[in-house]
DNA sequence: TGAGTCTAGACACAA
DNA sequence: TTGTGTCTAGACTCA
């Protein structure tokens, strides 16, 4: 029945390299996946490199993308490279409209081709949805906030008009994670500085300036709860709480 | 959101005549799953009247087979004529084995014809299972167990040559259920002696208005407690408690 | 478009 | 082989 929770280690050692807490038992789900899959595709020594060095200069780990682009863990979708940055860097990481990839990856995400890579490394945090954001239209005054710049690295443009998806023209590039600290990358994060460089300065956009995007109005809090997702089956409890115990689960056609 | 429990007048009005008690949660769930089928390909009004009327002389009820044959509803898998038949005829059906289609059906689950007969009406259900059993040697005196008919509706050959499984002489398929008791063939001749008897025929059966053999009284009492099937998600109870409430699920990526 | 739900098919494993 | 349970991509549904 193997109803044991055997974890291989390598998994394990993976797991180590969370960051965040809570959601312990999708987590290692994912890593199990994602451990399976690219141990058929010989990537495992690769990600285990990443994940250990927190090196960008590491190749591209990937997995097929599926046609929606979601990968399905447990009973929970999403997008594979959100969910192992998230996993593996950036815990509050919302969507992905908040990573961008750098330039030497050549599976990213936005580049569509049929494998996807999800090299945590390979994308860095910014604080602003890229492309759609919610526009909010501004009166007069209202010295607000939202377009300034805030990236500790220099050029900042809000909101970019930013061409094509994958082609990462101009796009805003506000500096990595930075926003108030988020002391992951921030230091000289190897990798991440240049490529931001590159996305600062193109921006020839406009639309900039009347419209202030404001960027994700912070206060995440929200990440605590969550509808259960997808379907609703026997009986199971939440997950973290390891106990799998079908107690009072009630009928169901026997049959041992 | 729709997380009302909405349930059509048709499903309703078939579920009355579900036999058995409890599982109803999931048996909702397979009608309406089987009705959603049927109104696509028109098969609807036959099995109102099918199973209203309990009229073998309704024509077939189909449904596309899958590679393996079974079907899944809800998170259970299980041959689809099985599931029905035990749904609208008999709760303590265990397995196909114990079915037998009369011969006018033309999709009969045997047949693998490319859609499925789910008609309950078009099936009886037989004592002992088929083929194979578990058959079991058997030293010496052993009361013979020869071959004697049971099946109150004519042909029945004792053992054949057919069925070779056993490998001839001694050997007795015990099995399932009903081993005494059984009024189905009633004889003094409790369990192996009629289930060597089924063995021979099979395949285009025979047999097939013994209608006789119905409501079969249950000693099974096996048939309570079961493992949760499939997939072990998020905060869910059981079922039947229809609340779906997801009280202390912990944690899970927030995002709501 | 985004996000959740459902299940056939693919696996995995066991008898 | 047959039987049964698990997992998830794709299909679907709804906002
Ligand atoms: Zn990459
Ligand atoms: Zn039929």
């Amino acid at each position: 029945m193997s109803m044991l929770p055997f974890t291989p280690p390598v998994v394990k050692r993976l797991l180590s390299f969370k960051k965040g807490e809570g959601e312990d038992k999708w987590s290692e789900k994912a890593v199990k996946s994602l451990v399976k899959k690219l141990k058929k595709s010989g990537g495992l020594e690769e990600l285990e490199t990443a994940i250990t060095t927190e090196d960008a200069a590491t190749r591209c780990i990937t997995i097929p993308r599926s046609l929606d682009g979601r990968l399905q863990v447990s009973h929970k979708k999403g997008l594979p490279h959100v969910i192992y940055c998230r996993l593996w860097r950036w815990p509050e990481l919302q969507s992905h409209h908040e990573l961008r990839a750098l330039d030497h990856c050549t599976y990213a995400f936005n580049l569509k081709k049929e494998e996807v890579c999800v090299n945590p490394y390979h994308y860095t945090k910014i604080e602003a949805p890229a492309l759609p954001a919610i526009l909010v239209p501004r009166g007069s005054s209202s010295s607000s906030s939202g377009g300034s710049c805030n990236s500790s690295g220099g050029s900042c443009n809000s909101s970019g008009g930013s061409s094509s998806v994958g082609g990462g023209g101009g796009v805003v590039g506000v500096r990595v994670g930075s926003n108030n600290n988020n002391n992951n990358n921030n230091n000289s994060d190897p990798g991440s500085a240049e490529d931001l460089g590159s996305l600062a300065d193109l921006n020839t956009d406009s639309l900039s300036d009347s419209t202030s995007l404001t960027s994700v109005p912070p206060t995440l809090e929200s990440s605590q709860s969550f509808p259960p997702t997808e379907s609703p089956p026997p009986g199971y409890m939440s997950e973290d709480g390891d106990s799998p115990d079908l107690q009072d689960i009630t009928d169901y056609p026997g049959q041992s």
